[in-house]
DNA sequence: TGCGAGCGGGG
DNA sequence: GTGTACGCTCGCA
């Protein structure tokens, strides 16, 4: 009895039938095919007149009435199952029937995915199948070929040890300085790495001219060819390269449609690889292999400033890329023994890494896991979104449960869903964070909240009631779902068992050691997590095939309400501020500092809130902000605790605060980390502004380091294709005067600075070498107002500083004159006036560099002294106010 | 502040 | 292949 795990699944027509192909990998390392003939595509429709529709039609086997729900059940019309002889002409049959007004269901469900559906399977998911005879078939390049005529999942846990090759190629454009042209400009290097070895070798590079490191070929053509066969003969399961789904697979097709070769290097022998042009993509196709497209994942899985194969290497691997500039490429190709060995390494380099990026960062154990739960194919979900996957699992589950699934909505009714989306839409929600600098504030959240909701109140299209009888659950939307003992909802079924599953895999993680097995667990609780959290979200995407706005709806109308109760009983029931919270968390400020004693309390009120509210329902301790500044909504920065195996672990978080954009010079990041930093740990207003002010004198008198003030952009397009001004372009124009061998072409990215001068800001853009050697000004003035100015002025803002104030070029008031202004204001004795950096208002703890005229916080509480070791206690007493 | 265009990665 | 699949950032109004 065979038994493995599913790569791939395909079909074939033989003798007008078609016979599904199951490409897969056993456990001692052969590679498998099974095919099974006896399936046969089918969808359903809805419809009185159905069986009359379709009588005449040629490509019908069967039709036949079946016992199926249909969703939000519209009154008993009847079901009828349709078989069809070829799954290539449903798509036809579908629209026919919807031009004659009925209504087709799971009639847009690829016919491998149908399959796999009604068999259970998964990507990836372990199989047994029934003993089939071997056959004699030479179209697939696979170890062990049979036929199948029974197959059923396994559980199992382990994955097969999987083979990956890595690819890049280099190409040389005809035309000097623009960008490749596959139809015309020829691959001039193919870089491979292996996670095992090919012929004794961790590493191939194949080129159209010889050397030391490199297989030469008389021509492209030979060397497309050799490529292909070392393909075949790796066999590779998943083949790797830093954006070959968008370049390097789609060019080498392209190269070897123009060079007359069948492009076959997948375990099919008859099927070329394909890569299909879609909106902006290519999706590249190759039977048997997986595409791993290593940029693409990390772009999904990692936040960085920029995602070129320099940054991320250095970034997450720690490794330099080599520095060749795309605009060399062809020099070095064309130049010296010593250039091409240059570029040979460039290339290599670059397969490598591709292939490090997956194995050292485990780049698939979290896809792998989501796989197997949501049944697509692992490359499937490597490039789809969380649609495929979500709808993938929901078709089976509402099977199981006897309902047939809806059809993907056509264009005009996303159309129409996309503007409703947008209006009527509610989300979650988020109170309006109490002004100023707050110290000792800690975060709870409802863990989950959403599938929480969606189980404890029986959210489901199954179980929408639209004139209930009164015995509903109703949501503060309005829309109203029959309670669990009547009839459990589907989704909620489904998320209950996927929470289940969750805490078991948790409790498993806990208790194992092996690492490897560790790393799977995690990735499988992590898998379970993202799928539970999907579902709501899918309720509300105008592309979903059960869009429900109503539902959606109802769901955060429980969050709103939820959020608003708990911030009301904290409030009231223990007399605590919620200075901030959004859709699932309140941030609460508690009278206490010791970061223990602030968490004991926290799980007081949580366990209070808690057992307030709907079952299943959970407020938890969160975090600990020590300080916390709020911006504005969904804007921060704090100072966060969060607690650890090894302790409490301290860190600055912010939210919806840019501190990297790539506009931005590196001296802003520099500045605004520092400001954010001064002002959060030491709580001192006076010191950041100070800080502030020295970039800006160090700025104008020309100290900061040049490196510092430099801006990137790339050049995309020739300069004359570009309309309006920019000063990236306008320099490459410059440099093309001044010295065109060095102009850099399409694609490189242009560095620059801004210096001193009276022309156009445009105009003034310099390469920081040419600044360097000709001692050219820098204009600090473009530097204070166009780069550090606009987002630390936005922070300075809400501590009451304006602008001016930071320029140092407005009228300031010095403490005294303050004080000569509000005789109120009392100074304690033993305070010193060169401490005091500000005043906070005791009530609202409103910050203020100065005080209102009145004397007092907008908020009517009394102001207090502050400094840099907190607000004076002795203030706070002796201060007659 | 909201919207539409256009770019990203690769060579 | 029962295909039709982004998502963010910037500039402009």
């Amino acid at each position: 009895m065979p038994e493995f795990q599913i790569l791939d699944v395909d079909y074939i027509i033989v003798n007008e039938r078609p016979v599904i192909r199951i490409f897969g990998k056993d456990s001692e390392g052969s590679t498998v095919c099974g095919f099974y003939e006896d399936f046969l595509p089918y969808f359903y429709v809805l419809g009185d007149d159905a069986k009359k529709l379709l009588e005449h039609e040629a490509q019908v086997l069967k039709i036949e009435q079946v016992e199926r729900k249909v969703i939000g059940a519209k009154n008993g019309k009847p079901v009828y199952k349709v078989t069809l002889k070829n799954p290539a002409k449903t798509s036809e049959i579908r629209e026919e029937l919807r031009a004659k007004g009925a209504e087709p269901f799971e009639a847009d469900i690829l016919f491998k995915y149908r399959f796999m559906c009604d068999f259970g399977l998964s990507g990836l998911g372990w199989v047994k199948t029934s003993d089939g005879n071997g056959i004699a078939t030479d179209t697939v390049n696979v170890d062990k070929k049979f036929k199948v005529s029974e197959i059923k999942p396994l559980k199992k846990e382990e994955d097969s040890q999987l083979k990956l090759m890595a690819v890049d190629i280099e190409c040389v454009p005809l035309k000097e300085g623009l960008a490749p042209d596959a139809k015309k400009d020829p691959v001039v290097l193919i870089s491979m790495g292996f996670n095992g070895s090919y012929k004794g070798k961790k590493e191939i590079v194949l080129g159209t001219k010889a050397d030391k490191d490199v297989t030469g070929f008389e021509n492209e053509g030979e060397m497309l060819g050799e490529f292909i066969k070392i393909v075949n003969e790796y066999d590779p399961d998943m083949i790797t390269g830093f954006n070959i789904n968008n370049f390097d697979i789609p060019y080498l097709l392209e190269r070897m449609k123009q060079n007359g070769i069948k492009p076959i290097f997948g375990r099919c022998k008859q099927k070329f690889v394909t890569a299909t042009k879609m909106v902006s993509r290519y999706k590249v196709n190759i039977v048997g292999r997986i595409m791993v497209d290593s940029y693409e994942i990390v772009k999904r899985d990692f936040s960085l400033k920029r995602y070129d194969l320099g940054s991320v290497a250095e970034n997450l691997l720690q490794e330099k890329k080599d520095n060749v500039k795309h605009s060399q490429i062809e020099k070095l190709w064309k130049g010296n023994q010593e250039d091409l060995r240059k570029l040979i390494a460039y290339a290599r380099k670059d397969a490598y890494l591709a292939m490090e990026l997956v194995v050292r960062l485990n780049l698939l154990d979290k896809y792998i896991a989501l796989a197997k739960i949501s049944g697509t194919l692992l490359q499937d979900t490597l490039i789809g979104g969380e649609t495929s996957r979500v709808e993938n699992f929901l078709l089976r589950e509402f099977n199981k449960e006897g309902y047939v699934f809806p059809c993907k909505p056509q264009a005009w009714e996303i159309g129409r869903r996309e503007g409703l989306v947008k209006v009527e839409l509610k989300g979650g929600f988020v109170l309006e964070p109490e002004r100023g600098l707050h110290s000792d504030v800690v975060v709870m959240d409802f863990r989950s909240m959403y599938p929480s909701i969606i189980r404890s109140f029986n959210i489901c299209p199954t179980t929408l009631v639209r004139n209930g009888d009164g015995n509903t659950i109703k949501t503060p939307s309005g829309a109203e779902f029959l309670p669990k003992e009547v009839k459990q909802g589907i989704i909620p079924r489904i998320l209950e068992e996927l929470m289940k599953r969750r805490q078991a895999v948790k409790k498993k993680l806990k208790q194992t050691e092996d690492v490897y097995k560790r790393k799977s667990l995690d990735a499988e609780q992590w898998a379970l997590k993202i799928m539970a959290n999907a579902f709501y979200g899918h309720l509300g995407y105008p592309r979903a095939k059960i869009y429900d706005l109503e539902i959606a709806n109802a769901i955060t109308s429980c969050g709103r309400d939820i959020i608003q109760k708990t911030k009301g009983m904290i409030e009231k029931e223990f007399g605590y501020r919620v200075v901030y919270g959004d859709t699932d968390s309140v941030l609460v400020k508690l009278p206490m500092e010791d970061l223990n004693e602030i968490k004991q309390k926290a799980g007081e009120i949580a366990n209070y809130i808690t057992k307030q509210l709907p079952v299943g329902l959970e407020l938890d301790f969160e975090k600990i902000f020590k300080r916390f500044l709020p911006l504005t909504k969904k804007r921060y920065v704090a100072w966060k605790f969060e607690e650890t195996a090894a302790g409490w672990a301290e860190g600055i978080e912010m939210k919806g605060v840019e501190t990297i954009r790539r506009d931005w010079c590196q001296l802003v990041s520099e500045a605004m980390g520092n400001v954010i930093e001064i002002l959060l740990k030491k709580s001192d207003v006076k010191e950041s502004v100070k800080y502030f002010k020295g970039v800006i004198e160090d700025l104008l008198k020309g100290n900061v380091p040049l490196q510092k003030l430099v801006i990137t952009k790339t050049m995309t397009k020739p300069p004359r294709n570009y309309a309006g001004m920019q000063p990236h372009i306008e320099l490459v124009k410059k440099i093309q005067l001044r010295n065109p061998a060095e102009a850099p072409g399409i694609g490189d990215r242009i560095e620059y600075v801004i210096v001193k001068g009276t022309g156009l800001l445009s105009k003034r853009a310099e390469d920081p070498v040419y600044v360097m050697d000709n001692g050219l000004q820098i204009d600090s003035q473009y530097y204070i107002e166009n780069q550090l100015m606009p987002p630390l002025e936005r922070i300075f803002a809400v501590l009451g500083i304006s602008k001016s104030e930071l320029l140092g070029n407005g009228k300031q008031m010095g403490l005294m004159d303050i004080l000569n202004n509000h005789h109120e204001l009392v100074m304690a004795r033993d305070l010193n006036l060169e401490e005091v950096t500000g005043f906070v208002c005791e009530k609202c703890s409103r910050i203020y560099s100065r005080p209102p005229l009145t004397g007092s916080c907008e908020c009517g509480g009394p102001l207090l002294f502050s400094s840099p070791q907190g607000v004076s206690k002795s203030v706070l007493a002796e201060t007659p106010m």
